[in-house]
DNA sequence: GCTGGCACTCAGGGATCGGGAGTGCCAAGC
DNA sequence: GCTTGGCACTCCCGATCCCTGAGTGCCAGC
């Protein structure tokens, strides 16, 4: 073993004893609860390289070390194999998920069940609109002159919108709406709905016209243009566990998970299932540069469907936290292509 | 003025000042900031009067004097004339409302509203299903027998549900089975739906009578007899905002803050139009005994269609926060009234 | 290159102490 | 009989001080 493998030994053990005790970590110590081999005095001499190249810190002279975001950057890039899910938590995550009626349903129980795995903040993300295509497409009359749109994808999500429509229309006219529409749209991916939506006035009987570009117009703003996203969160609770971690900014912390934009920004960025992890300072939002991300895309195919993951002070157990969200992620993509 | 009205007028003065800074507030600072007509001492007694009443107590010997639970509820008890809006305020309001398009979009600007006028945790129920009517109801094919029921009320609310049918149905089926449950629903209400329902697997054709009666039962079970009941928060960064309110408590508060059976029981209690105070104690759960609710029913008719209110600590603003939340609770009437 | 020894440095935790705000009580006054 | 000024008393809070103990960096020896 060289020298260099000893020292990335000793900033494993820093980081696992300092995210466990949540105490600066010192030479002594360290010898005395890891079977590292050498004397601490060796082991000053690492940590002193550590240190230079800003792996750790110490928050005050004579004080223990603390890993910097670089030092738990380098400890997560080393994190080879992931702890395998226990049987408990095995059996955990089915009986948590299992039994779920919709969509609703099933992403409010994933993000308590990834609260209570991790201890931390769950994010989860509703399947993203553009990725899923048209399953049904309901126009429900509600006055003379608005209607309102219902779509259901295969993902299970039902989006509504309401719209004002230029003239008023006769039941006659709303069902030939639904049917022209469902004709064009039905199996459709939303992403690639555009331009069948674009042409579909100009197949209609000059009536409905009007009211067909109205519709589409609508659709087009609210499901492909500017698609919403949702997001649910939860175990918000689990940000007071340790009032160490964040002494003064946890309302900061608390109102950006309380910002769709953010948490999208946050848990949306995920394009394939590899789990990918935010330290600190590495996370864009400035509320967030004490706290850790934890995230990873769901689905069946090869896109993802949306994104899940969890939030933590930059202290947290990032193996178990990763195996726990990229098993989470696995159940509900089957979950969600199974229905 | 007898000594008694005096007395009250202590009360009141103490209750404002230990909203306004937080500290214990002692007899000299209270004649100094208060033109109550009366010496210190004068103001002393009356306070030995009010602590053995308790309305008031003092942390620790020599300390001022903090009002008590019983002491908010007898100040807001005598709480006569609400602050009128400010013409900002009524400004806020509707901007911030108009130009919402669906229910859950008003619903989540309402309680962002909320939080953001009155510096507090807001809470915000869903119509109550129980209350509204069937607008239309959509039944979906999944798979050959698989259906989601779509349901849509006249408040605005889109609910779903999967439910698994005996054997497959043809597309036509699902046509009668769409029309008869639409003909024999809409307009209703759905807490007087059960009986219509129940006869409703008599009049059809033999061939759909067991899909109909699974989707009966679907539609009694989720609709009916264990109706979803929804809420959304925001706000919940205010908790933080004066951490000495919460010293210890914040984590209890937030999971009880997480929990929709909690919320609902603490909104959802709202029959009347008349602003509901629940101070400290008075709340039945535990984790929120340090809290106080100030909640109201919304809704166009003498039957409210859901509740909305806040949360924050015993020390908050009454007058502003219940005036607050009883002109937030009409616009939103107003607005789903109108849809 | 590892190790034991040693001097040095501070943060954190009592212990001490004084100031100041607040109280309760009492006797005098309107 | 209420109100008021005076006065002795209480005790929280913040500042100060000290000291202990963990931890470090460096150096000489193996």
């Amino acid at each position: 073993m060289s020298s260099e493998d000893r020292r990335l030994d000793v900033l494993r053990a820093i980081v696992e004893d300092y995210v466990s005790t949540n105490d600066p970590v010192g030479s002594k110590a360290l010898s005395e609860r890891h079977s590292l081999g050498v004397s601490p005095a060796t082991i000053r001499n690492d940590m002193a390289v550590l240190e230079d190249e800003g792996y750790i810190a110490q928050p005050h002279t004579s004080a223990g070390r603390v890993p910097t975001d670089k030092g738990y950057r380098l400890f997560v890039d080393r994190l080879s194999a992931a702890r395998p899910l226990s049987g408990a938590e095995r059996r955990a995550i089915q009986s948590f998920l299992e039994g779920a009626s919709d969509l609703d349903d099933v992403l409010r129980r994933t993000v308590r069940l990834l609260a209570q795995l991790t201890r931390q903040v769950a994010v989860v993300q509703y399947p993203i609109l553009a990725r899923a295509s048209v399953r049904h497409l309901e126009v429900v009359q509600l006055t003379a002159c608005r209607v309102m749109l219902v779509l259901i994808t295969d993902t299970g999500r039902v989006e509504q919108r309401v719209l004002e429509l230029p003239g008023s229309l006769a039941d006659d006219d709303i069902t030939e709406l639904r049917r022209l529409l469902n004709t064009h749209l039905q199996g459709r991916r939303l992403a690639d709905a555009h331009q069948a939506l674009i042409d579909l006035p100009d197949v209609v009987l000059p009536v409905l016209r009007p009211a067909m570009t109205t519709v589409v117009a609508g659709l087009v703003e609210a499901l492909v243009d500017q698609p919403e996203e949702r997001v649910v969160t939860g175990g918000t609770a689990n940000l007071t566990r340790s009032p160490l971690d964040f002494p003064n900014t946890l309302q900061p912390v608390l109102e950006a998970l309380e910002e769709q934009v953010v948490l999208l920004r946050l848990i949306g960025e995920v394009d394939s299932s590899t789990v990918l992890v935010r330290i600190g300072e590495e996370n864009l939002h400035e509320s967030l540069h004490n706290t850790s991300v934890v995230s990873v895309g769901y689905g069946a195919g090869e896109t993802a469907l949306g994104g899940l993951g969890v939030v933590g002070p930059t202290r947290m157990d990032y193996a178990g936290n990763m195996t726990a969200v990229r098993a989470v992620a696995r159940y509900v993509g089957q979950l969600l292509a199974g229905s």
